[in-house]
DNA sequence: TTGCTTAGTTAGCCTAACTAAAGTATGCTT
DNA sequence: AAGCATACTTTAGTTAGGCTAACTAAGCAA
């Protein structure tokens, strides 16, 4: 069905009107407590996704850097390895086994010879895609049945603190 | 930060899972979009509250299996390798470090001396809790100046959530 | 007693992922 | 050209975590 944003005020849950932001320790404490519970949830679901990722045969720290390479485009190895917070003789084995596995291709730089830039090849790229639709076809399962209402509250709620996480990073 | 392609896909595609009731075409891919969000965010907010973790000086299998003490009252190795999903021996230096940094004890058990029961210390449960909070705090700080409206809206998300979690777990 | 079972430890080995330091090839500057 | 800087690889070693097999100690049963 349309996906509309249907919105209505949840009169009965919503407690008492906050009229001002100002640090009130009852509301605190509620944070807090809600923080917790949102903590415990992305813990338990990602444990939970975890066993999709088996089946793509990729540890971690591969399919964390074969990620980079394929959205940041050709990389060089040296910062591969700076956005990995790994040195460089650590990534080398790691773009050599993903090389080998045929999910990205090295080549020099045109202008820099010393360079090699690390480049994600189509099977990368789709491996990739793969392993991220399982974890979210997964996720999606879960989400099957949820009224739109609620499915709109969720995403609202999560672009929300997208927005926080990318605020705290540069601010 | 990903560029995203979500794509129309038939439902069938994305879990193994189990059989929506009714697939319609349309809400199942919105249903994909949210998850693919919920997704990303949850990787966004564990890796960003990972750095917290450093200050406690535990590594993973440490922290995981304290936790399991803590929260699962004195425990024998046998169990707590059980629940840690690994065979006793893998067990054993976790608890000598645990034990070695006083986080827990290890006693016999009263009727059967072959059993060593494993406890936390009063060290042990306040390391985990201060762990806990510090994320936790962590994690509120990005909460604070939420309406209480949309923390109502969060709770309950959550909450629907982790008890879908738990269904799908047990059936 | 004798012998089997169970709980945990010890010993020995493996893999993954990291590191620093040295080596090699290339680029840049003077 | 000479010499330093940079980008990566190689070498050698660490750390964390896992495993199996063999051992010790304790319980149980005939």
């Amino acid at each position: 069905m349309a996906p509309r944003t249907i919105r209505k005020k949840p009169a009965s849950a919503a407690g008492p009107r906050r009229p001002a932001p100002r640090p009130d320790p009852d509301e605190s404490a509620r944070t807090q407590a809600v923080a917790d519970r949102l903590h415990t949830l992305a813990i338990h679901l990602l444990r939970w996704l975890r066993k999709e990722d088996e089946a793509l045969g990729l540890s971690g720290s591969r399919l964390s850097a074969l990620s980079v390479v394929v959205f940041a485009g050709p990389v060089s190895l040296g910062d591969l390895a700076a956005a990995e917070q790994v040195r460089p003789p650590s990534m080398t084995p790691v773009v050599l086994a993903l090389e080998q596995a045929g999910l990205v291709k090295r080549r020099a730089h045109p202008a820099d010879r010393r360079t090699v830039l690390v480049e994600a090849t189509a099977k990368g790229r789709e491996q990739l895609t793969r392993g991220r639709r399982l974890r979210v076809g997964q996720l999606a399962n879960l989400l099957e049945g949820f009224p739109a209402r609620e499915l709109d509250e969720l995403e609202r709620t999560v672009d929300m603190l997208r927005q926080k996480l990318e605020d705290d990073r540069s601010g």
